[in-house]
DNA sequence: GGCAGTTCTGCTCATATGAGCAGTCGGTGC
DNA sequence: GCACCGACTGCTCATATGAGCAGAACTGCC
């Protein structure tokens, strides 16, 4: 295509798209045939000087929900588009819209879904909607949040989801992390708790999130760990969370005597789930979500439109 | 519209213009009958959800174009789109650009054409290709810019102008303001002066920029005017100034012993030309082109997207 | 200059889309 | 309970658009 075409192009898309021109029109004020016009449009979007964006808090990506099934192997992807979004606030709100959305439209709908927490699981609580199912009992998968300053989160992150899914949920009684491996034994000899991870075990699906392996990190402002060991685990490889177990960037655990005093299911029992929805967003959470997809944590993935395209071109 | 329609207008606009699937089709996705997704779909665009940008450098955006026209009464106004613009500079060059393939479109072609200078003026000069007009005199008409390290560049432009039109250009040997009224005067008497500024006066079109009041401006880089005085004219209400001269906010000369002091056409004998072709682009400029625009100093305004919008909603 | 391969052009025809209209539904006021 | 109004639905029909094709024009090569 030379530089006058392209030039006619650029002209025919405006009488196009801004001025509701039909191509007939345009052939005449451009003195073309009008399959010159629709052929110049063509090009014109082929080269991509045509961008169409959906500007909506609900609009999702399609076609990189595609590339996201295609080229990584996922069961399912939901990515929400970025378009016109201010702050990082947002596009977390978007995505859990998301998610919440995905799980009530879910069918069949699971009968247990087990289920993480942290900020971005709290925040999918709140936006599901009362009668998003019927019926759906709630099982926490792994330990709790009770030194957290904001107590309960975790707890008020599954009622929600169970209340409002007309079923109950069953709390995981225990802290996330125990400082010595006996006691987190203990802990999980319990009759209760063991009755809770037996029954986390046989969820018909998993809902978690991910965390970044930095200071910000939800285990170091709920006391579990501190600056120092989290700084150690980065040494070590560590990218993120899962479920509270940190992982490197192959999905594999970082550092298995922390891992064996963190309370809830393992990763082979989390990935054992036929359907295990994980929900990330975020540019700090590149890292992490990369090794989630990788080593197939999860088999549906909610996320932004800038962490797809991190997924996508790694 | 209620939610639930709000959220499938979205979703068919989704696999209408990502997935490319036709109303039908999505129809048959969605559970609709095709009508219910052409009205979907013409309501997410009523509504503003749809955005279509054209993104190249050559791009306009011709809805901006006739409200100009029709709201401030120009004779024709060229917007460039500002979509996908990443400095102040490239934004200039699209401007220069357009204006320079004004120019070349432009019919009757005029036999003379007056021009002021300046970094537009120059850069438009640039950008007209050999061979723009056949016979096309240049003219200044307004004092040049002899004190300028880059020394030349107002003659560069009217040069420049001339040779790639096929003309000659006719330079005003003169500073653009003197210190002395009774120098200007006597300058002014000069035979060859004189003789170039009826040249000016009697052109068919004239071509000129604008320039902002403040310390940026060329005078002061020519030497023509110091800081202090740019600050005072401020205080008098300068906007900016056009072919050297400071206007206020409504067009009219903010200091006439100043004004008698510039050489070149008057105001009003800019005003009388039948076709006179401002170029104004930039943040900084947004006051001056308001002021050029709403005296009805241009007939024809070559300006940015930004611009424009800021002449709109005044 | 002539020839083969390629691109470009203007067409026909099938399909997709938008305008307009009559029937239907759900709510409102009496 | 019923007549009325307005909004919505599914349709017909006219128009706009895209696919595909045959001939024209142009290119490089001998």
């Amino acid at each position: 295509m030379d530089e006058t075409d392209e030039l006619l192009s650029i002209r025919a898309a405006e009488l196009y798209y801004e001025e509701n021109k039909t191509q007939d029109e345009i052939g005449q004020a451009l003195r073309l045939t009008r399959w010159k016009v629709g052929r110049l449009l063509a090009q014109a979007k082929q080269r991509g000087f045509i961008r169409i964006e959906i500007l909506h808090p609900r609009a999702r990506r399609l076609p990189i929900e595609r590339r996201l099934r295609e080229e990584r192997g996922l069961d399912d992807a939901i990515v929400v588009s970025s378009a016109g979004v201010s702050s990082a606030d947002e596009l977390q709100a978007r995505t859990a819209q998301a998610a919440a959305d995905y799980l009530t439209a879910l069918r069949p709908v699971p009968r247990t879904l087990g289920v993480s927490w942290g900020r971005t699981l709290f925040e999918i609580s709140q936006h599901l909607r009362s009668g998003w199912a019927t019926g759906v009992n709630v099982v926490q998968i792994n330990g709790g949040v009770s030194l957290n300053r904001r107590a309960g989160t975790a707890a008020a992150t599954a009622v929600a989801m169970a209340q409002k899914g007309g079923g109950n949920a069953t709390l995981l009684p225990s802290p996330a992390i125990l400082e010595h491996l006996a006691t987190k034994e203990a802990i999980e000899s319990d009759r209760v708790v063991a009755g809770v991870i037996e029954l986390a075990r046989s969820a018909d699906a998993y809902l978690f999130s991910a965390g970044p392996a930095d200071h910000s990190s939800v285990h170091i402002e709920s006391g579990y760990l501190t600056d120092a060991d989290v700084d150690l685990l980065v040494q070590k490889g560590a990218v993120g969370d899962v479920v509270g177990r940190y992982i490197d960037s192959d999905g594999n655990i970082v550092d298995p005597a922390l891992d064996a005093r963190t309370v809830g299911l393992t990763l082979e029992e989390l990935r054992e789930g036929r359907l295990r929805i994980a929900v990330i967003a975020g540019q700090s959470k590149h890292p992490v979500a990369d090794a989630v997809v990788r080593s197939g944590l999860c088999s549906v993935l909610v996320t932004d439109e800038a962490t797809a395209l991190h997924l996508l071109d790694g």
